[in-house]
RNA sequence: GGAUGCUUAGCUCAGCGGGAGAGCAUCGCCCUUACAAGGCGGGGGUCGUAGGUUCGAAACCUACAGCAUCCACCA
């Protein structure tokens, strides 16, 4: 027997662990159709947030759900090392013991990574276990592990042998906090404050004073030039002249280009081609020299001369100081401009002119570009978020993989040591002849083989691959569409010729009640363990995968995590009443449709078109709306009607064991539509039934049975609720107290037979009369319904009817402007049209019945 | 500068071509033997603004406003 309440703390001990012991979660039925979900690997640098929860339990729910309709589904587990973030979190943690990297070196560092992994990792599989996601542990896979390695190795190899990888020198965006490169995702660009300051360069040969504005003063020891428009009158005889740089007195040849745009600033610009990405182009074309003017930690370098080694605000400042004094600053300007950060370490990043490795985007691009024009395309739920991966992979850069970082894959790259070439190879040379680059992979660089590496590949005949490649859906949130959706894609099409993933399902973030981003430096992240002890993870994973639209993003809220938990309180004691009714020699039968009554038909129709929605939105990974017919079959049609109804049938022994049959039925099926989203509660509701295996997850999808549709049922079914409800609101309107004891009159024309116990037992009716046939026709009452009287008094009869008279005459008015209008007819679709036709009769009919009533007062 | 999304009841949000919905809040009545973490019954919305398409628009189109997000540029 089930307690009375929902005990969500009683209810999720234990299970996770028997399903995970038991194999539920293994793949490899064989016998089934494979369906395969990998997970996002999450990062090992901290606890999963609200945000994992969603992400991974939108999986789970599917893979649940694949299961139940007998898929054999495969859904792969594993962390990923996140290269830059996992090394900054160890790097902080030593900084606080006074360490820093290069005090230890490379092979002592990744000890360290090491170490903190294996923290996290556990802290991670516990959150995995507490959260239920169904994954299969045994195919666990960690993106530094051999296999992926090997993966990684490949795909380098190859791409360089192909010539899409390539190493150059570029202007990349450069964090000095961590001292590495970063790709162009990885830099955030946010509006700060900062100042734009107007220089006076005198002018070589004239006396005119150019007036150029910078708002990075310390790069100055860079430049290479001064640009104008060639359309700038203002400037036109200056052109061929040199300006005195008022940072170091050096000439600088005043310039002509079209870049240079006449309305920004003074018009006039300088180049510094070593640290900004459109100056690097300018020198390029000109054949400049790239002056660096800062090392790798942001500091001036000799080029600086007196600056050397201040650091590049301390630079600024005290160089615009100098300047000042020797009267050639203008003016400042005070503007609020964009500025790169680094998104790991905050830094503003620095645009330095660097010699890295290259992944060529154009050709990998214009591949997914045409393939996403065929039918093998990756769909994307909601569609519209392929159009982002389009927009990014039309305009894609080169992507610059290589990091200065020590926590990743290595680069397979090595250089003679007397002559300098380059030999890349997944195999090591002979190291006494060759030394391996420093440098590691971005760690997107693995993680865009994720879907295949998993499986085994670079093993093309690794069961796995072969079997569960390309996987099924991909479940992820939009702001990693660039970073990581887009990468499988163009990966996965290049080196398995198939996307990784058929479906992609795009889910939206989750922010505070206050609507804003959970951040750490506003404080207001919620941790999902607090939550999970508070409300129970069923109800948190009810609440985080049934209260957002696809795509959209969402609020964190107590009031519906609340109502959630109140929801599966409801279901818990829906289940501990039907159970009690059952007993214990409760045996189950086959229903046979033609012994049922109307209420046993009725709720069989409404739970066979239930299970008919709720399957196809499930389908379309419309889990709000499928739970929403849940909820409504629930809560309307079960527990608030039939549940109820049932009680007078229960009385009659003739009709007891069948009304139990479909109780057991209803409440099993009702279980088994929820699980996806509640598996714990689900599981000990289901173990609770009299009958059932040894846990719900050996049980199928409810089977719809169209023979159980009858609309028939349903319409009596509904009549009978709208005389319950209208003779309840009749008796609040009037303060009598719902058990007040009432005299109703009903015609022989009722729904169906028998309606009068329900009447007497949910209205208190003390006396039902029933009209002889052929007399007194149907009844109207009060509200709409038909087929019932109340014993009121004549005046009181006469204001009721008035009042219905005046609804059903707005009704026909309404129908009739409808189907007298001729665009309608000749243009609406013809069931509508007879829908309105059917409504328009009935109306007239309830109207003529009225009219005769009032004339017999 | 380009793109996308949002604007619906007091709050949070569904609905996205055929009579305005949910949860919570609110008001009234009920400890009715599954559930007081409950039941029953109410009140509450010219669906951002203005045009247009359509027989019919909250829904489709166009413009505008406000909010949010992403991309690019910013010497």
């Amino acid at each position: 027997m089930l307690d009375k309440h929902y005990d969500h703390n009683l209810v999720e001990k234990g299970k996770y662990e028997n399903w995970k012991d038991k194999g539920y979660f293994l793949a490899g039925d064989k016998s089934k159709d494979p369906f395969c979900i990998v997970i996002p690997p999450p990062n090992v640098t901290g606890k999963l947030h609200l945000g994992h929860v969603m992400d991974t339990v939108t999986q789970d729910i599917i893979a649940r759900y694949k299961r139940m309709k007998g898929y054999d589904v495969l859904y792969v587990p594993g962390m990923d090392h996140a290269g830059i973030a996992t090394q900054a979190k160890v790097e902080a943690r030593l900084r606080k013991e006074g360490v820093s990297r290069y005090d230890l070196g490379r092979e002592k560092f990744l000890e360290k990574a090491w170490e903190w992994k294996k923290e996290y990792a556990d802290f991670i599989h516990t959150q995995w276990a507490k959260v239920g996601i169904s994954v299969d542990y045994s195919r666990e896979r960690f993106t530094l592990d051999e296999g992926l390695s090997e993966a990684v190795k490949k795909v380098f190899v190859t791409l360089y042998n192909e010539g899409l990888i390539y190493q150059g020198e570029k202007i990349i965006n450069w964090d000095p906090e961590l001292r590495t490169a970063l790709s162009n995702v990885e830099v955030i660009h946010s509006d700060d404050p900062g100042e734009f300051y107007y220089f006076k360069y005198r002018v070589e040969g004239s006396d005119k004073v150019l007036i150029v504005a910078t708002t990075r003063p310390e790069t100055m020891f860079g430049d290479t030039a001064i640009f104008v428009n060639p359309k700038d009158k203002r400037y036109a005889d200056l052109v061929g002249k040199k300006a005195i740089n008022p940072a170091n007195g050096e000439p600088l040849p005043i310039m002509a280009d079209e870049y240079v745009d006449i309305d920004f600033g003074t018009g006039a610009m300088k180049c510094t081609p070593a640290h900004d990405p459109n100056d690097f182009l300018l020198g390029k074309k000109y054949n400049f020299p790239f002056i660096k003017c800062l090392d790798e930690c942001a500091k001036m370098n000799e080029k600086a001369g007196k600056y050397q080694g201040m650091d590049r605000y301390e630079c600024r400042k005290a160089l615009v100081k100098d300047i000042e004094e020797a009267g050639n600053l203008d003016h400042i300007e005070h503007i609020i401009h964009s500025v790169g950060h680094s998104e790991r370490s905050n830094a503003v990043v620095e645009p330095m002119l660097s010699k890295q490795w290259f992944v060529k985007m154009k050709p990998l691009a214009e591949r997914v570009l045409k393939q996403q024009k065929s039918k093998d395309k990756v769909e994307f739920f909601p569609a519209r978020f392929e159009k982002v991966l389009l927009r990014w992979m039309n305009n894609v850069e080169d992507w610059c993989v290589s990091r200065q970082l020590w926590w990743g894959h290595r680069i397979p790259a090595y250089y003679n040591k007397e002559t300098g070439e380059v030999l890349v190879s997944e195999k090591a040379p002979d190291m006494n002849l060759y030394t391996q680059d420093e440098d590691v992979l971005d760690t997107w660089f693995s993680s865009a083989l994720w879907p295949f590496s998993t499986l085994g590949w670079p093993n093309t005949e690794a069961p796995d691959f072969k079997r569960y490649y390309p996987t099924d859906c991909l479940v992820t949130g939009y702001d990693i569409i660039f970073f990581w959706v887009s990468r499988m894609i163009f990966q996965g099409e290049h080196f398995t010729d198939k996307a990784p993933f058929k479906k992609v399902l795009i889910h939206g973030l989750i922010r505070d009640e206050q609507g804003r981003k959970m951040s750490k430096t506003l404080g207001n992240g919620i941790d999902p363990i607090d939550v999970i002890d508070k409300y129970g993870v069923d109800a948190l994973r009810y609440f985080i995968t049934t209260n957002s639209t696809p795509g959209l993003d969402m609020r964190y809220s107590d009031e519906k995590l609340a109502s959630s938990e109140a929801y599966l309180n409801k279901i818990w004691n829906a289940t501990r009443y039907v159970e009690s009714v059952l007993g214990e020699d409760f045996k189950e039968e086959k229903l046979d449709y033609k012994d049922l009554d109307t209420l046993e038909r009725f709720i069989l129709s409404r739970l066979e078109s239930t299970i008919k929605k709720v399957e196809s939105k499930m389908e379309s990974y419309q889990f709000a709306s499928a739970s929403e017919y849940l909820y409504d079959f629930v809560y309307d049609d079960f527990c608030s009607f039939y549940l109820e109804m049932s009680k007078v049938s229960l009385n009659d022994e003739k009709k007891a064991s069948k009304v139990k049959n479909v109780l057991y039925k209803v409440i099993k099926e009702i279980i088994l539509l929820l699980y996806p989203y509640t598996p714990f509660v689900c599981e000990e509701l289901y173990l609770s039934l009299p009958f059932h295996k040894d846990s719900i997850m050996e049980e199928t999808y409810p089977q719809y049975i169209a023979s159980f549709h009858s609309p028939k049922a349903e319409k009596e079914g509904m009549l009978l609720a709208k005389m319950i409800k209208d003779v309840r609101a009749y008796k609040a309107s009037k303060k009598m107290a719902p058990n007040a004891p009432l005299t109703l009159t009903l015609s022989p024309k009722a729904p169906f037979k028998g309606i009068e116990d329900y009447l007497t037992r949910f209205l208190f009716a003390k006396e039902i009369k029933v009209l002889p046939e052929g007399k007194g026709d149907s009844l109207v009452y009060n509200g709409l319904t038909l087929f019932l009287e109340l014993d009121i008094g004549k005046g009181e009869l006469l204001a009721s009817l008035n009042k219905e008279k005046e609804a059903i005459l707005f009704e026909i008015n309404r129908s009739e402007k409808m189907l007298s209008n001729p665009g309608f007819l000749a243009k609406a679709p013809k069931e509508k049209i007879a829908v309105e036709r059917e409504k328009l009769e009935e109306n007239k009919a309830k109207l003529a019945e009225i009219e005769s009533r009032l004339s017999k007062i």
